[in-house]
RNA sequence: GCGAUCGUAGCUCAGCUGGUAGAGCCCUCGGUUGUGAUCCGAGUGGUCGCGGGUUCAAGUCCCGUCGGUCGCCCCA
């Protein structure tokens, strides 16, 4: 051995966050009330294993590829068959619909089911946009017709999550993909997917800098153009006309959706013709959702929709969804740097109690447990050190009481609160803070 | 993958037109005997991302490379 050890510098693999304990403690508690309201809707856990075969996370057929990362061991079998590949999930949709099929004769419909996991996407990092992430799922699922009234539950269930965490004002914003689409089948516009894609940007690089592009690069004429933007900006669905079966019925849906949601804040739903998702899988409904409190962030931190046939590559059922995801670790991180998160404590514990020497420790752990026999959360110290350094310990780690058991046989035990400085005789069989 | 910008102690950073490194925080110990936060003192800690070049001399200039951050693409 040489005497020197070779010292790998730690730092932060980047895309891929860790907290610190304090943080932690806050990130648990929002997963513990997301989940308790989930399930107060009767939606059920779900998990499903971090990697899928990638024909099934392929077989979508969309350009995800680039983002999926593939899992391989370091010596692989050179004749490992190619399609059995694994690769972790970039969502939790796919493994969803593959979980459907695969479940099929075992599962009650209308399925209902939450999910809250960890997806990988191999893109560049950015403020908001990690590479390893937690989503919150939840989706309904129902064989041949699954009834437009879901899709406001969905995001009746997710508003609620969001308010249940404290963290300011969050906007829902709902439209339908019938209605642009059917929009633009009326206009004889034959390939609408990179108009979607640059009326998604609307908001972002404003209506004039759009027709620009939709004329100029997408080559539609002025008056499509200006036909698709008044849809795009309009916010009262009564004034909007269908031109056609498609318009009219995302229309009757949309209306429908908005209606249900009455009961949320005025600011809480908006119907945004402006919403369309890209190249996503998504045939109706489709969802965003806006920090209102944090304007320095843009992006959605809670989307999802409807889609017809969920799981058709997978099985030979029509299986028509609806769901919505909280992108968590977005949302959390967005809110951590915005310095709207009050860290937790460093500790769980509530009570430390202090070892006053080698020969009292029986005495200390036996008040210890007595402490938490009646529920509370106790820490031992773990060296006879100096009173003052015991104390200093319980300090940074935020820990509210410090229990001196007695120094001397006779003695009284004793409890100090850490804010105020009050210090009392206690029983550790019946103190309680 | 493309563009811009940055890379000095564990963390946040200073180091002017080149002369072989500094502050604050953190950490450890101390300011005597069983009590924290403040204050004071001392100490540990860096081959200045890596490689090459210019120069008597480079953290400082030039080139390359790797990494971070931001923007684009895309998305939670």
């Amino acid at each position: 051995m040489s005497d020197k050890k070779k010292i790998y510098k730690p730092k932060p693999i980047s895309g891929f966050p860790e907290w610190l304990p304090e943080y932690r403690a806050v990130e648990q508690a929002w997963l513990d009330k997301i989940r308790a309201v989930f399930e107060s809707y009767g939606y059920a856990s779900i998990e499903t294993p971090s990697v899928e075969e990638l024909d099934v996370l392929t077989a979508k057929g969309e350009d995800v590829d680039k983002e999926i990362y593939v899992l391989e061991r370091l010596q692989a079998d050179p004749d490992e068959k190619k399609s059995a590949r694994l690769a972790l999930h970039f969502d939790q949709t796919v493994p969803l619909a593959r979980y459907v099929a695969q479940h099929f004769a075992e599962l009650t419909f209308p399925f209902k089911r939450y999910q809250m996991q960890k997806v990988w996407r191999g893109e560049r990092p950015q403020m908001g946009r990690m590479r390893e992430f937690y989503q919150c799922d939840i989706d309904v699922i129902n064989v041949d017709k699954l009834p437009i009234h879901f899709d406001a539950e969905v995001a009746a269930v997710v508003y609620e999550a969001l308010e249940s965490i404290d963290i300011g004002r969050v906007q829902l914003r709902i439209s339908n993909r019938k209605i642009l689409l059917g929009l633009m089948e009326a206009l004889g516009i034959e390939d609408p997917v990179p108009v979607t894609r640059f009326i998604d940007k609307l908001e972002k690089l404003g209506a004039k800098e759009i027709k620009h592009i939709l004329i100029g690069e997408v080559g539609l004429t002025p008056e499509q153009t200006d036909a698709i933007l008044d849809l795009a900006g309009q916010q009262d669905l009564s004034k909007i006309k269908p031109q056609n079966e498609m318009m009219a019925e995302g229309l009757e849906e949309l209306s429908f959706v908005m209606d249900q949601l009455k009961h949320l804040p005025v600011h809480g739903a908006r119907a945004d013709l402006s919403i369309v998702r890209g190249l996503d899988y998504y045939t109706g409904t489709v969802y965003e959702t806006q920090l209102l409190d944090v304007p320095e962030f843009t992006g959605s931190v809670c989307s999802g929709g409807r889609y017809d046939d969920l799981a058709g590559s997978y099985i030979n059922k029509h299986l028509p969804g609806v769901g919505i995801s909280i992108g968590f670790t977005r949302l959390f991180d967005v809110l951590r740097q915005a310095n709207k998160i009050q860290p937790g404590p460093k500790s769980p514990a509530q009570v430390l109690v202090v070892l006053p020497s080698e020969e009292r420790r029986t005495v200390a752990a036996e008040a210890a447990r007595n402490l938490r026999e009646r529920g509370m959360n106790v820490e031992l110290y773990h060296a006879p050190q100096k009173i003052g350094k015991q104390m200093g310990y319980a300090e940074k780690k935020s820990i509210p009481f410090v229990w001196f058991p007695p120094f001397e046989d006779g003695q009284d035990h004793e409890v100090k609160n850490m804010e105020n400085g009050e210090q009392t005789k206690a029983d550790p069989k019946s103190w309680s803070a």
